[in-house]
DNA sequence: TTATAATCGTGAAAGATTTCACTGATATAG
DNA sequence: CTATATCAGTGAAATCTTTCACGATTATAA
């Protein structure tokens, strides 16, 4: 079954937000009250909680427990996932220490970087390698996610590596766009594109 | 002319494109290459192109530098933006010296944090603030954007705080969502949301 | 000069997504 | 017990987006 993009989209947001409400251990969810929360309509909320084949109660909306735990299931979410961190300048270091990826199942089980004298000065308790190890430890710990956070004239080269290795989804800060095959899933986090993207909808005339 | 989200996306993506095709040097690019480039199709592209007004030249394709600076009229990318960053743990101050948002029309003018302590300790060249000055300054400097990298429990207190001193749109690092107004362009940088994207459509039986 | 191939621009068709209207279930109040 | 209000589920209608097909233009080669 293929979920569209933008449901799936609205399905990971809906995720998080269903993560927050556990937290706060409330235990019924209307489709209005998470439509509200990421910003859609209730009818497209139920739609695409029905299109992944879960329901909710009639009069009292959905339990937040199940439906997270059901939307995990039919999104493979609810598996524990291992990634690793090339490039340990500021932003990469940043994410090297970023606890939720933990908390929320993504578990980073390596850092890399080319500068010896870097990866001697870091404290943090994840083990970081010279990049040459970058092959050799991917496929020994299985690691399946890259998060690729170097400059950016070096970005494709690392990719292609980190593809070599074996990961399948690489989630790219590199100011670049990264050239991947179509079975391996890519994602920029572009910070300049949000901005424009913000820029470009700014109340006219300002 | 409201210019649809995907569309508006798309361009952000040509923009930037764009960019990196002057830097090359680059003065003709076809919608073909342009859809390869941000993963569309040629048609979409044209469509996109066309839909904000802008033409390119039979047998030729579009003149980069020319699509760019109308692209960039079209959306209000032309003009540089104000910018501050709130939370200088190690995300923001990271963001802090992430020299891309100069280059492509952001000006970072300010930094907030709550401590002065760490407000003293850093070494960088933009101006940085106890949080307590936040509205004065954003007034004072009339900024229209604002990065959000503190903690969760006070993201949603300092958008409050941003919007009434006057920012227009939010970029928002931290792991909650926010509440704004409509009026407000919000965006999220949800770290672990784009890893569950890509870990649901990750090759199945992974 | 003429033929050929590349490439844009665009209206129409196809396809996808969202919204709506209504049904049915059930909790709550009277 | 009955009426009422709430809320999920869902087919159909409406809307939006993408794709396609093709005309028009022009560079290049024969």
């Amino acid at each position: 079954m293929k979920v569209p993009t933008n449901t799936l989209e609205r399905i990971c947001r809906i995720f998080g937000y269903l993560d927050a409400l556990e937290k706060k251990k409330v235990s019924l969810v209307s489709s209005r009250d998470l439509a509200k929360a990421i910003g859609a309509t209730e009818y497209t909320v139920r739609k695409d909680i029905s299109l992944l084949g879960v329901t909710g109660y009639t009069r009292k909306g959905y339990e937040v427990s199940s439906l997270k735990q059901q939307l995990g299931e039919r999104l493979n979410l609810s598996k524990e996932r291992k990634a690793c961190i090339v490039g340990l300048g500021r932003l990469g270091t940043a994410l090297l220490d970023y606890e939720k990826f933990q908390e929320d199942g993504f578990e980073i089980v390596a850092g890399f970087d080319c500068s010896i004298n870097k990866i001697e000065r870091l404290r943090t308790s994840i083990d970081v390698f010279e990049v040459g190890q970058l092959e050799a430890i991917v496929k020994q710990r299985n690691i399946e996610l890259g998060i690729i956070t170097v400059p950016a004239d070096s970005a494709q080269d690392i990719a292609d590596r980190l593809i070599k290795a074996g990961v399948k989804g690489i989630l790219n800060f590199s100011p670049v766009k990264i050239s991947t095959p179509k079975n391996i899933m890519y994602l920029d986090m572009d910070f300049t594109g949000a901005l424009r993207f913000i820029a470009a909808r700014l109340t006219k005339g300002g």
